[in-house]
DNA sequence: TTGAAAGCGCTAACAT
DNA sequence: ATGTTAGCGCTTTCAA
């Protein structure tokens, strides 16, 4: 009787746990625990009783315990830039959808276009024993990497096509979308084609995309111009802003291709306001096919993403490989597409 | 020797843990556990010692471990209908942004618009014993509601202001901010004024928005008609698809309310197609002012949210309420605003 | 300023 | 078909 335990024997707080259920039905834990997980091994009357009893007590496992015990937490984590990207939150959804029917969890993490946030992020995430991971884009710090390898769960890259993985990658060649793209302005228009597109820096869909724009311009044989290529923020004020000063410092521009649709609405905009025809004076194209983008005027010639399948796919690797399931290629091509529209 | 431990007593396969660090620094775990949480209270010497072990062998605690032991799982939740609206992401990215500095993670859950779906999901969430939890909208289920009152832990309804929360609330009301606007439309247009909203089911916002565009009828002495309120799904399709029904039926159309931007801008977009001139023969208003909002021909009257800071002003609560800081009051209204452009 | 012991609620391996 | 035992890696008293 000298030492007393730490915690009230009483019949605790809060939620009643396993012990409690085992208790009252008369059975031991591991017998509770059987009916939860594996009924058909338990007697009909014991179950019907176990099963009464978690009803009355209104019993649900505790998770962490259950996680600290077992070395699985049942958390599937994401990180993503930004919540705010529609492109993205399809992403999330598909991912969310597809995790869900095995009991998982999605712990969303934002790193705010930073690869140092993301490695800040995988850490912590790592200290949660998740289960899975998925991040955006092919672009990581080497001390993410080595994280991700020590850690030996399924990692899915997300949107952007890697010969070598991580782990696995689901996603699009961006400098193969944005070749194809600017390929079709090139063919159309004469006159200067420039790319306006969002800051490279620790976003490797971008710089793909501005890359693929080059590798067209150089293969119709015209010279890629530094003053014809901005990079600006990712929302259409800044889109229009951009492209503003971008048309007054060359009135000969012909074609814009925009690597996003927020940014090339914003230039269709700057175009209604300096009475500029789009595209008879201006092409603009953009890319993602985000919902609004054949509802402005003129509709809007764009790459279309196949977002949802995307983290959809993603989520189904990561629920596959943890379930033991066969989970197939590692790496995954969507594909995209050119939706040929009014705008250019 | 006849029983022996289950697990291997190596240096453990994966990430070092707390007894690594104390052994190698020649410390009780105790005392590592002080460097990492109040290292004033460690001898300076003694405090270096155990940094440079925890740095040469990367430990970060497991927080699964912790949770198990302090009863606090460093985890905020959300539940939202659905990760693909622009609206409900930005009150994400909020919340995000306000819970990362103290440390919490964001456990995100979709519903799918069906109280049912949230109620499953706060159970679950319960069972990882969250530490906080925003919801979206006033609307929830009987079970919701006691499970977040038994659970204690500071709890979020946001979106939507009432008088009588769970716990706390962050939002504004839809009933007035749908009241101003169909005043404002009431008041300019002499025709018949229609309701074009969201399915109000499991929706309080929409159910709300329908009601404060009723009020405002009924405040101006006009009949509620049936035949000029409509339901649609949220997206810019079914808007254009809804309103050329309603056209069809009511000819005499003179302006509509949407209750959202999405829906605004499809029923904008078939004016155009109907060559209805917006806002000359039909007007046309919104509701959340999301950033396509301006850019659209003519530019949506629609109601402004601050969408960022509800989110913001709602992880702010919870941390306070976590941290023992004072919390303020416990429901806040953040308010709206009409934004009158060109289409109403 | 530091350490020892007990236990959080569950699961895994081994009994019976 | 059911029970027993020994942890998972941390925090929490309490003692020195």
């Amino acid at each position: 009787m000298s030492t007393r335990p730490a915690t009230p024997r009483e019949p605790h707080a809060g939620r009643p746990r396993l012990q409690d259920v085992a208790a009252r039905a008369g059975v031991s834990a591991m017998t509770v625990v059987r009916v939860l997980r594996e009924p058909a091994k338990v007697a009909a009357r014991t179950r019907e009783r176990v099963e009464r009893v978690i009803a009355k007590l209104g019993y649900t496992p505790d998770l962490v315990a259950r996680g600290l015990a077992s070395n699985r937490s049942g958390l599937v984590a994401a990180i993503i830039p930004v919540l705010t990207n529609s492109l993205i939150a399809e992403i999330m959804q598909g991912l969310a959808d597809a995790i869900a029917p095995d009991g998982y969890h999605l712990l969303l993490g934002a790193s705010g276009f930073s690869a140092a946030g993301e490695e800040a992020l995988v850490r912590a995430f790592l200290s949660r024993r998740i289960d899975g991971l998925y991040l955006t884009g092919a672009q990581h710090t080497p001390e993410t990497a080595r994280l991700c390898e020590r850690a030996g769960i399924p990692v899915v890259e997300g949107g952007n096509l890697t010969r070598k993985p991580l782990d696995m990658v689901v996603g699009y060649s961006n400098v193969e979308a944005a070749r194809t793209m600017t390929r079709y302005l090139v063919a159309q228009y004469e006159g200067p084609v420039a790319y306006l597109g969002a800051h490279a820096a620790d976003n490797d869909r971008a710089r793909d995309r501005r890359r693929g724009y080059e590798a067209a311009l150089r293969g119709a044989r015209r010279k890629v111009d530094a003053s014809l290529c901005v990079e600006t923020a990712l929302d259409i004020a800044s889109g229009a802003r951009a492209f503003g000063e971008l048309v007054e410092r060359r009135p000969d521009l012909r074609a814009v291709f925009c690597s996003a649709d927020a940014i090339a609405i914003g230039a269709l905009h700057e175009c209604h306001r300096r009475r500029l025809a789009v595209p008879r004076r201006i092409a603009i194209a953009g890319f993602d096919d985000i919902p609004i983008a054949e509802h402005v005027a003129p509709e809007l010639t764009t790459i279309r993403i196949p977002r949802y399948a995307i983290g959809r796919h993603a989520g189904e690797m990561i629920v596959r490989r943890l379930a033991g399931r066969p989970v197939g290629r590692r790496v995954v091509d969507t594909g995209f597409e050119l939706v040929a529209r009014a705008s250019a």
